[in-house]
RNA sequence: UGGGGUGUCGUCAAGCGGUAAGACACGGGCCUUUGGAGCCCGCAUUCGGAGGUUCGAAUCCUCCCACCCCAGCCA
């Protein structure tokens, strides 16, 4: 049963319940329900509204029904029904006995149907499905009444029997609420209650050839059920109205129904319609492909359970559109893994390392910890030979700033081996590629560590090539590369936004024997490469399949990726307007060379950065530096900021700087620097000789804002 | 131009008239046989905007602005 770690987050419906129970408005009780339509598989978003009803349930003592809202034969399938039941299964709650379908409420739904007719409630009518839609009016125009309107009790009671009994085409009748066709709210102009359909469905089979609406389905069934908190989507808000209206005009038990905003996550979609459209178009394999946000493509990615409902409660639960960032649900299997999945040593892209000193012919067993959290989970042994595998990104033969991996000449350690250091590299005569190390090893070192005390900064894993096991690695990454791939104000569609690389297959993956056999669904930290589990479904006996539930946070990507865009800024200088644009240049006042900017500014950067126009007030050269100006600037504070901009090439007389209106970065944390604090930044741009002097379409005045 | 909702940090989100919780992200540091994990520190003088009430307003009032939903015989 799943337990909140902590005291629930307060929020609005907790508070409703809170008061409800206060007022005793519903003898004490609370019982939900979790209403899902099944015509496709649940995503996670259906988890969150899964915990909040089952959540709330069980936290304040009541039960929680399953029910299914089958009111539309066409649409739905046994197929989407038992994945339901599956999903909320594994989710870890539980519905007792207590799962129900809207059909078997059909004849009750029938009743109440006769007794709005006979109320004159309820009328049949002719309108064809367009004509309906005619006399609906519009947003700001009110509605027309059908000319069926006032037809007799008996007349409809008549006509209702017949559309009943199978005597009238689809679509050529429907039974109406007879509300109000001028009401503002177009949910009450008469909605359809009944309409005439000649489709088997998958519960009643042919029992009905008229289905009831949802609207005319969902409040009644959860009065039958005796729902006392009925919680749906925002997007029911005003359906409100009119199910209060059935109820009332019914005089049956009258549950509250509450909305809350559905779940979107970044870099996925969440509407059924569109990911049916990604598994019949084959944008991915299926329902349950690990790139889906489906509760069964979570689940055959390796997530847990357990993840899935820390997220559903870290989100929260409110009335606000929003987009939780996927980072979130990241950090939530990350945790949850980080402390349940053992370690072992996995080798993705080989790079072969002959250990040369090592004899020919040896093979070691060493221990290694099946996780460095908890000793419980206890120790294994990794067998050691003379030839290994380590990743080939372990390695540079030219290794950049901070890169401390392997390198020629240097020495590492490998985890629960040795130390090795790096004698000799083999390339391939034609593309000069890297294919194999030589290195040596340090018998002294063996698990690790060095008698002598000295220090390595790297540890790598590894593998030994003639005992590893060779499986296939599936790396997936967001399934579109855009944060809203639905946001289609520039015209796209949102399969324009799919991630080209959400996965990468890795066949030829080198991992440690102890991994032999297996369990499909077991789940391992290939240490220091990220979560992986055993494919539910291509991997067998005799080939392993692992897909890559989420990595491990990445430093060294992080860093190079950095560089990278630093070098990108620098190996083109004065072709970017921003290219003089720079966080850290003299900051330390170590180095007089101007430094690659730290990162690339994009456009969102700038969102963030509060530009103003700055008047200089005074600006001169810094002794001591042939590329620093000092300069007092005025940005309408009231007082002057003392910056210091490297733009001496451009300004050899800072003088004539005094006067001119610049752009001042002013939201950046003053810096000490050595010749002084500098309060800012000026943007500049253009080549190495002159300061892109910004231009406006009116005279500003210090202080103001650009944009 | 009708009705229903919503606007608090980059993203979620507490707050309910007494002076802005927390999480993720981000930045910095410590530690480390995973550049993982963990630990520490920093991160909204301000709550869509403008007025008003009040000793005191994110919370109350007024006006304005922005965004979302509704014209299925879908749910």
């Amino acid at each position: 049963m799943p337990k909140p770690d902590s005291t629930p987050p307060s929020n609005f419906i907790r508070s409703i319940i809170d008061e409800d129970l206060k007022t005793n408005k519903y003898g004490g009780r609370v019982h939900t329900r979790f209403p899902p339509e099944p015509n496709g598989y649940l995503h996670i978003g259906h988890a969150k509204s899964i915990c909040l009803n089952f959540g709330l349930a069980a936290d304040y003592g009541g039960p929680c029904n399953l029910r299914y809202d089958d009111t539309n034969p066409s649409k739905e399938e046994p197929e989407y029904v038992e994945s339901i039941r599956e999903d909320v299964r594994w989710l870890g709650f539980d519905w007792g006995d207590r799962e129900f379908y809207a059909s078997d409420y059909f004849d009750q739904l029938y009743e109440y149907a006769i007794q709005l007719i006979k109320a004159g409630k309820a009328y049949v009518d002719d309108l064809s499905a367009d004509e309906i839609r005619e006399y609906r009016g519009t947003l700001t125009k009110p509605g027309k009444e059908s000319p069926y309107r006032n037809r007799t009790v008996e007349e409809n009671l008549e006509l209702f029997e017949r559309m009943r009994a199978g005597k009238f085409e689809d679509g050529s009748r429907v039974l109406r609420a007879k509300i109000d066709m001028a009401s503002p709210n177009l949910n009450m102009r008469d909605p359809v209650m009944y309409r005439i359909l000649h489709a088997e469905h998958h519960r009643s089979s042919n029992k009905w050839c008229i289905y009831p609406t949802y609207d005319f389905t969902h409040g009644q069934s959860d009065s039958i059920e005796g729902i006392t908190h009925s919680i749906c989507t925002l997007e029911f808000e005003d359906h409100r109205p009119l199910y209060d209206w059935f109820l009332d005009e019914l005089n049956v038990y009258h549950p509250q129904q509450i909305e809350f905003a559905r779940l979107n996550l970044s870099y996925t979609v969440m509407s059924k319609r569109m990911l049916l459209e990604l598994v019949e178009h084959g944008y991915v394999t299926g329902w349950d492909d690990p790139r889906m946000p489906t509760i069964s493509g979570f689940r055959r990615r390796g997530y847990t359970p357990e993840s899935i409902r820390d997220f559903c409660e870290r989100i929260g639960v409110a009335k606000r559109d929003s987009i939780v960032d996927i980072a979130l649900l990241e950090h939530c299997i990350r945790k949850d893994l980080n402390r349940r999945a053992p370690r072992v040593m996995a080798v993705l892209r080989p790079l072969r390392v002959v250990i040369d000193n090592y004899p020919e012919g040896q093979v070691e067993e060493l221990d290694a910890l099946n996780s460095p959290e908890d000793p419980d989970m206890g120790t294994r042994k990794v067998p050691f030979s003379r030839v290994l595998y380590i990743e080939r990104e372990d390695f540079r033969e030219d290794p950049p700033k901070k890169f401390y991996r392997l390198a020629p000449g240097r020495e590492v350690r490998l985890r629960y081996a040795y130390f090795i250091k790096c004698v000799g590299v083999v390339k391939d005569e034609q593309t000069r590629e890297v294919v194999e190390l030589h290195c040596t090893y340090d018998p002294q070192t063996r698990g690790g560590d060095s008698p002598d005390g000295r220090k390595v900064r790297a540890t790598l894993h590894w593998v030994s090539a003639s005992h590893s096991l060779e499986a296939e690695v599936r790396l997936y990454d967001h399934l579109f590369v855009k944060p809203d791939p639905t946001d289609n104000k520039d015209g796209s569609n949102f399969k324009m936004h799919l991630n080209p690389n959400s996965l990468e297959t890795l066949t030829s993956c080198h991992v440690e024997p102890s991994l032999a056999g297996a369990a499909p669904r077991s789940r391992y930290q290939f240490e220091r490469l990220g979560y992986f589990c055993v494919d539910s479904v291509d991997s067998s006996q005799g080939r392993l399949v692992f897909n890559r539930t989420a990595t491990l946070r990445d430093t060294w990507a992080k860093i190079e990726k950095t560089q990278a865009k630093g070098a990108k800024v620098t190996e083109a200088p004065g072709q970017s307007k921003l290219a003089h644009l720079r966080k850290d240049a003299p900051a330390t006042g170590r180095r007089e060379e101007l430094e690659p900017i730290g990162e690339e500014i994009n456009i969102d950067d700038f969102s963030k950065i509060d530009l103003r126009v700055g008047l200089v007030r005074d600006s001169s050269a810094v002794k001591g530096s042939n590329k620093l100006i000092k300069l007092m600037v005025d940005i309408g504070e009231g007082r002057l900021r003392q910056i210091f901009a490297g733009i001496r090439p451009g300004y050899p007389d800072p003088e004539k700087l005094v006067g001119k209106k610049v752009i001042v970065v002013a939201n950046l944390k003053p810096r000490q620097m050595k010749f002084g604090l500098s309060e800012g930044m000026i943007l500049s741009g253009g080549d190495a000789d002159r300061l892109c002097a910004p231009t406006f379409e009116h005279d500003p005045l210090p202080g103001d804002k650009v944009t």
